[in-house]
DNA sequence: TGCGTATGCAATTTATATATTACATTCTCT
DNA sequence: AGAGAATGTAATATATAAATTGCATACGCA
């Protein structure tokens, strides 16, 4: 389950704080989807994407996985 | 979690139970997603997609919620 | 008419995503 | 050095995705 969100979110220079605040999941969760050891729902996905202003190809699509 | 699965599939020209299989899920599952009632996980998606010949956001970007 | 295939749907169970709480580490800034 | 912010991570609890089983309907076809 590798992904693009932790570049993203640097890249949108906001904490996993805020984004977890911004898409309605905690803290924990960014933590753990940026790791790469989880397998998010399709709406958080979505939720995310849209709140770093990317799609879920760009976020989620065709990452080598390890 | 209104999506293009269904469209695809029948694009596709397999059956809910072939393509259930081919992504190592049951066609209840497949089932429900079509419905839209669902939010799958994103690994699910993804196999889904590879399956269709579709992308993360051909299936399921944009797609207004009812 | 009767059989096989495709689909809808409901009840129950199981697996796992996500929440909650809590503590630790790292880094920056004063 | 010390404080605060950002992040890592772990244990337990809760919500829900997905499996399993089973039955019903509709359709094409022999």
């Amino acid at each position: 389950m590798k992904n693009h969100v932790r570049s993203a979110r640097i890249a949108a220079n906001i904490t996993q704080t805020d984004l977890a605040r911004k898409t309605g999941i905690t803290r924990q969760t960014i933590g753990l989807i940026e790791k790469g050891t989880y397998n998010p729902s399709l709406q958080l996905c979505i939720a995310l994407a849209k709140e770093l202003g990317k799609t879920l190809d760009e976020l989620f699509w065709e990452v080598e996985e390890k």
